[in-house]
DNA sequence: ACAAGTTCACACTCTTTAGCGTTAGATTTA
DNA sequence: TAAATCTAACGCTAAAGAGTGTGAACTTGT
């Protein structure tokens, strides 16, 4: 449903209600919700699609997308990982599909303030998990501003994976102020630092630099990003690392 | 069923299967997840109790007891904090009665370590959440350590709310040097600290001194409490409130 | 003031999930 | 080795939960 409100920009309650073939209070409670998540904005009589900037560094959005490449990305990444080391890695979606698989190379500490992980990880035996403080932001479930700056300073990890929204051929970017702080502070902590992006995030920029590419030590794509992006970045004397993406 | 277990010390398997009309698997489950929760301890043909103290201290016992208390006390609590105001509180069943009910009082701005706490608060509208990071505890299901201390140092709030296994007379007690190093931590950072505990905790002792009672500014308990107890605490100039408990 | 739009409360359905027992196979003890 | 005990796998049942629709009450805009 949100797609359809992206493509047409603004639609009616009642235009939704007979496309989908479901009610109108339906069509209320769906939109609600996806305005809760910032996907759209609703208006008396129908909805609105977000600027797109908005809503590509959403949550409920980023989580659909790319999961195969992700799911690539992250395989790859856990092999870079060696049990009994310790992992930092931010609150990109991402970083969830390597936390997903961290239960594979345990003992393992991990460090991280996004909340989903933490609750995914919680459970696991094997794991020692540290959480980063911080104020508690809705869109993003992760933990940011000082405090957590802070606390990211207060440690040092073997590994840390970050993921950026942008990365063109000198820097990583992220639209985000706070966000970028965090992730700049994550990186200064790390012996070695892993960025980690699906091929969407190649060749393009955001609002703020996050940091040269020189400040991580291995670059993962997934395989379907374009041969000429890749080798671009590879004369620049980064390592780049390519995960086979399996499904369709 | 692990009440069975506390009284007669040791039980067989059939025993228990017998006693309870379930099957032998059953059983088998069932302690498995006792043990695990650190309940009691299983061997070949049955198991037998934990040393109480142990348990005592675990989180899958103290949730269930004394619930209406805590109830009660809870709502007492949440009557002394103020919309607007800060609140901080430790990893004790009782600070999550009053987690319940903070949605009441927004806008508010709440800190925590407990992760329970911030599963439950983390989606509440008019609620600014900060989360106290460190090592994570399975048996608290809490954030502690030295990064949690740290962290606490670092801020201020209007309210503290603690609550401790033990008080006596003159000074309140927990069992785990870990907790007492962050409620000490949150004692120092509070304007108003408040001593949530509900009766079976007075007259009693624990292993590592928290604080003296001059500590904190109101030591709230319930109504099922020996009155002779509450007043030997008013003697000492200590503002008591009691909590009316309802239900049976 | 009226109509369109929205929200609330309740009931219904469908899916998911937790808990239990049975059986079969593995492990341990005597 | 035999008996007892434990574990793993599968299917069943009952309870819980998510999603949906209906009608009444409320709000908003013209």
């Amino acid at each position: 449903m949100a797609e359809h409100v992206m493509r047409q920009g603004s639609v009616s309650m009642t235009e939704l209600a007979e496309i989908f073939e479901v009610s109108v209070m339906t069509v209320h409670r769906d939109l609600d919700l996806l305005e809760s998540q910032g996907m759209v904005r609703k208006f008396r009589g129908g909805a609105s699609a977000q600027a797109s900037s908005v809503f590509e560094s959403n949550i409920a959005y980023r989580k659909t997308a790319q999961t195969a490449e992700k799911e690539a990305i992250a395989r790859h990444v856990v092999g870079l990982i060696e049990p009994g080391s310790s992992v930092m890695f931010d609150d990109s979606t991402t970083a969830l599909a390597v936390a997903r698989h961290l239960g594979e190379v345990t003992p393992l500490t991990v460090v991280t303030n996004f909340l989903e992980a933490i609750r995914l990880l919680a459970p696991v035996p094997g794991i020692r998990l540290m959480a980063l403080g911080g104020e508690y932001y809705p869109t993003h479930d992760s933990f940011l501003g000082v405090a957590c700056v802070d606390a990211v300073e207060a440690m040092n990890t073997d590994t840390v994976v970050v993921s950026t929204s942008a990365v063109s051929d000198r820097h990583a970017f992220h639209q985000e102020q706070e966000i970028v702080l965090v992730k700049r502070a994550m990186l200064a902590s790390g012996t070695r630092c892993v960025l980690a992006v699906d091929h969407t995030k190649l060749d393009r920029v955001a609002l703020h630099r996050v940091a040269p590419l020189e400040a991580f030590d291995i670059i993962v794509v997934d395989s379907r990003a374009p041969a000429e992006a890749i080798q671009r970045l590879r004369d620049r004397h980064h390592r780049v690392d390519v995960a086979e993406v399996t499904e369709p």
